[in-house]
DNA sequence: TCATTATATGACCAGCAGTCACTTTATTCA
DNA sequence: TGAATAAAGTGACTGCTGGTCATATAATGA
């Protein structure tokens, strides 16, 4: 029914207008104090309506949060596979901080939802689907970082331990550019993304190769 | 005064059964929807009186995660310094990192207040207490490593760059080893913290080389 | 003993998240 | 066509909670 359609999507494109008007009303540092009752008037519909598309305004933040991760997932799934395993590691963190800082609006909501105790509080959907989340950006990274070690690329090592490295590392950058966007402490951002990288890149092919170094023996003394 | 240094003392006191009451209330994913009204309970003291100590209930959030930090800077400043600079930042990861294992309680509510906007909400006095926490924690390792690159035993480079990636790969390993406490996702936590220490020697050692090695010429083919 | 000050307290208030009975709109089918 | 049914929208209402403040209580001292 083409008609059911419509409706369909006037109801999934009603979702968006409320999304858009919460993260208009979030950009701010007082975000958390904006009321369901504002988000309303800004959506320009009743406030009943948003409960018919959001269980709670808890799960507003995790809407939020959920479509910029799938954005930032495309992006970085449709990086060119096809160069040295190094290369795309590095595109990764440069796609991902300038992805980052292209949507300094979402950087409030993101954090907030980062937080170990916040997935827990909610329904099997939402922990599903930050779950998914988090299994298609490790499998992304852990096959690059399998594929670099059988080319000789990587030093030889535990991919697992290695994955976790990187995220550790990647999570920070995230978390450093958020920060000196916001003023708090000042970093060139273009400087530190092309820097952090390197440092990424030093400590991917520096960590397999460290029992077989001087690194070992200075830092072992 | 004998009993006006008591009467302060008491008071004194009596905020740290309030910090004690509620750090106790906090440790469960729930901790957010914990009421000031079961703080007071908990404490054995009138609702009124926790104002007397906080202005807010995030002020109480606040002060925990100051004292949290003030535990570990302490224990960071204490790290003996007559030793190579790579051994002791190694050292400072695995002091970091077990004396945030060793106080899993603190996890969420740290979490929470390390959000970019949620010491914009507070006192002069709070934002300054975060501001020299950062500061000491800043002056710790940067000197550590200004002392390395002149003893040679780091490739020299900019100091306060190589300190962002410090700062990066530190913040982001905390976060891992908190997130694999909570079991979201299974980290064998004590092989994480060897090989983080280890990727951030080999990175540290690795950034300011990367110019004249291979490592620079594989990457930016 | 009483006056004064300092501290503790919980009843109270304002504001907000979330509900639900009702209205409005769209769709179906007799 | 229009009556019946379903679906979506709505905002007045409720219960709860953070924060206040007038009062109670205790300590000090004259």
């Amino acid at each position: 029914m083409g008609i059911t359609e419509r409706k369909k999507r006037d109801f999934e494109h009603r979702e968006q207008v409320i999304l858009g008007a919460s993260l208009n009303l979030f950009d701010c540092d007082e975000w958390l104090s904006v009321t369901v009752d504002q988000i309303a008037d800004a959506a320009e519909i009743g406030k009943g309506t948003i409960y018919k598309h959001f269980s709670s305004k808890e799960e507003i933040y995790a809407k939020l949060t959920l479509d910029f991760y799938y954005g930032l997932l495309e992006q970085l799934e449709r990086i060119d596979q096809n160069r040295s395993s190094i290369s795309i590691l590095g595109d990764i963190f440069k796609v991902a901080l300038h992805y980052h800082l292209s949507q300094p609006e979402f950087r409030r909501v993101t954090q907030y939802c980062k937080r170990i105790d916040f997935k827990k509080n909610h329904s099997e959907e939402i922990c599903n689907a930050f779950e998914k989340l988090d299994s298609r950006f490790r499998n992304l990274v852990g096959d690059i970082l399998s594929t670099g070690m059988e080319k000789n690329e990587i030093p030889r090592t535990n991919v697992r331990q290695l994955y976790y490295c990187m995220k550790t590392c990647f999570d920070g950058s995230v978390d450093t550019v958020w920060t000196g966007y916001s003023g708090l402490e000042k970093v060139d951002i273009d400087e530190y993304i092309k820097i952090i990288t390197q440092f990424m890149v030093a400590g991917v092919l520096g960590l397999g190769d460290l029992e077989n170094n001087q690194i070992a023996k200075v830092y072992l003394n």
